[in-house]
DNA sequence: GGCTAACTGAGACGATGTATCATCAAGCGT
DNA sequence: ACGCTTGATGATACATCGTCTCAGTTAGCC
């Protein structure tokens, strides 16, 4: 899902779409990688000047609500990203390092999910955790 | 894993056993679900009455970066919870709410995937998410 | 073009999380 | 059992984060 879509889908559930807000989506999708609220706004500026901080919180929160963003524990704080259908990665706890799988083990589960729940599913985010070989060494782990 | 068998891995990656730490531990091994830091700080000030708000991010960064503990991004911050084996939900993005489930499509591919990366492993996270059905109506989302 | 409700930026505020530092005590060796 | 050594602690100060309020603006609809 491109920003261009999601900019349709806000439209769609009855929100307004506003410069700060394109500008917040395209940052965000231009990153490619989970931004910290305080990137977003120093990159959303370059395409809404006087963007102010609360504008992107705000924003930041709603993308989140609706599901077309995702908010991601990160050593330093939250960060988000958009939702680029699932996610599927596995995240050295120590220092961050994340690699990328391409495996999906749950995409048959979310229709039959959804139907017993009532809830309307986004996507999932499959996340395995562990320390990368160098945070092993540095924090002395001997499991 | 309940509390003690944590106490043990510390000391095995070689970090000391302080009430501090235990109280910590033990808080959030009572609570059963995540807990803000503040929480823990309530909490764990019951067992260990001195103890200071630096101490208990240390030790819950420390534990996470361990795997002991799971960092969960949650509407008001970032809550922790002690690590008991994986985790399996459905969380609506709106409210905060969740529902446990059984299921885990995950489990045979940590193996695998240890040998690939080099990572050590100390669990997953498989987490749907989306809007409960009172989510659905409050924000108006027509999807 | 004008209306109206949603949205915005500014600023103030409390909460959150980190850095520093003198003091303390866990765990080890004897 | 007792000291040592060094990692851990609590207090304090500080920077940042995230929220709230409010007056002014503007997107979307007629």
């Amino acid at each position: 899902m491109d920003a261009r879509q999601l900019e349709e889908k806000l439209r769609a559930a009855g929100y307004r779409l506003t410069p700060a807000r394109r500008a917040v989506i395209q940052a965000l999708g231009e990153a490619g990688r989970e931004l910290a609220p305080r990137e977003v706004l120093a990159a959303a500026r370059a395409r809404c000047p006087g963007l102010g901080r609360a504008t992107v919180y705000r924003t930041l929160r709603l993308l989140a609500q609706l599901g077309l963003a995702l908010p991601l524990p990160a050593p330093g704080g939250i960060r988000y990203r958009l939702l680029a259908g699932d996610l599927h990665r596995l995240v050295c706890r120590g220092c961050g390092a994340q690699l990328p799988l391409d495996l999906c083990p749950a995409r048959g589960l979310t229709a039959r999910l959804a139907e017993r729940s009532g809830y309307l599913i986004a996507g999932h985010v499959l996340e395995f955790y562990g320390l990368c070989p160098d945070c092993q060494r540095r924090l002395s782990c001997v499991e």
